[in-house]
DNA sequence: CTGTCAATC
DNA sequence: GATTGACAG
């Protein structure tokens, strides 16, 4: 009688480990793969993160711009819908003043969005919000309508294909840069964007860095592991997703698992 | 799409 | 400075 009772209480005891551990796994998958509010946000070097009402920054002072944005990009934001282009604008959100488009006047160079205004055609509010000078860098003009433009519509195709996806964007900012303006806008020499699919069960992500001159080679050619790009910028990208998920996911510059098309 | 520039009020 | 239209990759 004593052992029968001893083994029921080690099968209970067993059952319950069992159920245990399959709900906590089922609920750290679900954190995971499900979870909508998940932070996708860099961190800062600088210390000033802006929010806007359709994407984000990192604004660096010392170069004039931002060391990121960020926003989420949906299938339902995709829009033809054509807005006529404002005037720039500083940035009323930043505290230390963000640089007056004057800068790029006569400068040999375009102010080259980094969240594209292409990618906020939903409303004309998110539209016009593209045109502060926190979200401009600049660029030359055969790179930002060449392969910068090329870059911007594959993200824009990507979404089409995977739904929603997490964007950033910047230019490297190292030390020595030339510089615009009497505000000595800083011009990066590479610019980098990485995307990230947060889909279940295979979350993916693909990051691109490209020298600022014009190129007409395929854009797999520029992929890089996201490790590289924060090695360069001392940035620390999607640093809320798990610790293991975050080291595969950026020491990777596997690219098959997006479609490149014909680039 | 990505942009600039000149003309006009 | 605002608006409109032409232009280029």
């Amino acid at each position: 009688m004593k052992n029968r009772k001893t083994i029921y209480a080690i099968i209970a005891l067993l059952f319950a480990c069992i159920l245990y551990i399959y709900d906590n796994y089922d609920v750290e998958e679900k954190n995971i793969s499900f979870s909508s509010n998940f932070n996708y946000l860099p961190t800062s070097t600088t210390g000033q993160i802006i929010h806007h009402n359709y994407y984000s920054l990192s604004y660096n002072e010392k170069f004039e711009q931002a060391e990121w944005v960020a926003y989420e990009l949906t299938l339902e934001h995709l829009s033809n819908q054509n807005f006529k282009r404002p005037y720039f604008e500083k940035d009323s959100k930043v505290k230390t003043q963000s640089a007056n488009y004057k800068n790029y006047k006569n400068s040999g160079y375009n102010k080259g969005h980094l969240c594209p205004a292409g990618d906020r055609k939903f409303s004309k509010e998110a539209f016009n919000e593209t045109f502060l000078t926190s979200n401009i860098t600049p660029q030359l003009y055969e790179f930002n309508a060449g392969i910068w433009n090329r870059l911007e519509q594959k993200v824009r195709y990507w979404v089409q294909k995977y739904d929603k996806l997490y964007v950033i964007t910047g230019g490297v900012l190292s030390k020595n840069l030339k510089t615009i303006g009497s505000e000595k806008v800083a011009v990066p020499t590479q610019f980098y964007k990485i995307i990230l699919d947060y889909h279940q069960p295979k979350i993916k992500a693909i990051a691109f860095l490209i020298p600022h001159k014009a190129s007409e080679k395929g854009l797999y050619n520029f992929v890089v592991t996201i490790d590289e790009i924060e090695n360069l910028t001392g940035i620390d990208f999607f640093p809320e997703l798990p610790d293991e998920i975050e080291s595969k996911l950026e020491k990777s510059s596997n690219y098959t698992n997006w479609n490149f098309r014909n680039f």
